[in-house]
DNA sequence: TCGCTTAAACTAGCGGCGTAAGTTTTAGCA
DNA sequence: TGCTAAAACTTACGCCGCTAGTTTAAGCGA
């Protein structure tokens, strides 16, 4: 086949079947060959439209970020706003976590939605009184918590085994956690949220920024 | 070659050479026939040792979690132990930022040491009067916080083309952000270590444990 | 309307990957 | 002494990202 009267692909094309694809079978499965199969294509066809695999991930990565619910800073005080954010933030990966470890990983280089949502939340801050630098620190700060507990790092870190922990007297129950994992990491994101919301707002009233 | 005289690999030597690897070209520069040729060997001899190339990559992580400090738990109460534990940890994986991401995905499954830290932490806090659940959940918090800072996820995110910031109005300084990625992710976590243990702490004395 | 350029598919192929299979030689033990 | 297991080897399979060059269609200016 040459070129077709009616174009087989499309950027946006290709980024549904990506996500798709990633959000089924994982980052692995998502190859180009396997990624043209998917459209009903040859491997190379798809450097017609992406220059490199890794701005496809990008913008998979970027469709992602771009479905994060940002309304709440036009509504609410920084506080409210900041934790209806996060949660938003952190639902959104928790229903595509295939993609998490690109998002934490990569730089937000070529990936507008991004942008925006740091520009977001950092204007936020900022113009409810935090010191620019102060604002940057709560931003990372709320970032780690949302893709740590995402990556389901913590619980899915262990084995359902109960043999393996034979050991560590301490751990006895830890093969529950595998089960539990979604639960446990939301929980330990709440807190987390709690303690650094309450923490920041109660520093601000003391005026005793740091 | 045939079986040679002496033996030319061992595990320890091969997780010697991929950890060097692994921190002088990155996690990508990890291939078998690659490692396989700084230990002056072919690359399927490997497997003489090693059943795949993750249980390698787990060894090396391994070795990376075993150098963190864990002895404050013995020797200060717990607020102070996790404080201390935390800076090690993070020190640790600042020191071989390459295999960080290694640690955030992966299943602590073929992790000895990683088994170890967890037991010590979860056995503090649990020792210290924490309920189970809960104690659970503060360790996953920190190493939420660790991981990502360590990740250099935030600042490094940002690229230091200045144009790209120009639809952002607050995101103007945004390059400066690239240059100082290690300071900011320190600051950031430091703030966050203090307002998650200080928090932890009143909520403790106040009797309003949850 | 003709001719040129560009776009979008194709095929072929390069070098690299993880790993399986089978071979050879050596070490260590019954 | 002879057998088995260990530890190196060679070969090869099917994947991978990506490049180069080809073919045909679309779109546009003269």
């Amino acid at each position: 086949m040459a070129r077709p009267r009616q174009a087989l692909l499309t950027r946006e094309r290709i980024v549904d079947a990506a996500s798709a694809l990633v959000d089924k079978e994982g980052l692995d499965a998502l190859s180009m060959r396997r990624l043209a199969t998917e459209l009903g294509v040859q491997g190379p066809s798809l450097y017609n439209h992406f220059g490199t695999k890794a701005e496809i991930v990008d913008a998979v990565a970027d469709a992602v970020i771009e479905r994060i619910d940002l309304t709440a800073f036009g509504a609410y005080e920084w506080p409210e706003a900041v934790r209806r954010w996060a949660q938003s933030y952190r639902a959104v990966l928790v229903a595509h976590p295939n993609i998490v470890p690109a998002l934490a990983t990569g730089p937000g280089r070529r990936r507008p939605a991004a942008l925006a949502m740091a520009e977001a939340v950092f204007g936020a801050l900022v113009d409810a009184g935090w010191p620019p630098a102060r604002a940057t620190h709560i931003g990372a700060l709320l970032r780690y918590l949302v893709i740590g507990s995402a990556l389901g790092s913590f619980a899915l870190g262990f084995d359902i085994d109960p043999g393996l922990y034979d050991q560590y007297p301490h751990l006895h129950d830890a093969p529950l956690l595998a089960a539990r994992h979604e639960a446990v990491d939301e929980a330990a994101f709440e807190l987390g949220l709690d303690l650094l919301i309450n923490g920041l707002t109660a520093g601000q009233e003391l005026g005793t920024r740091r």
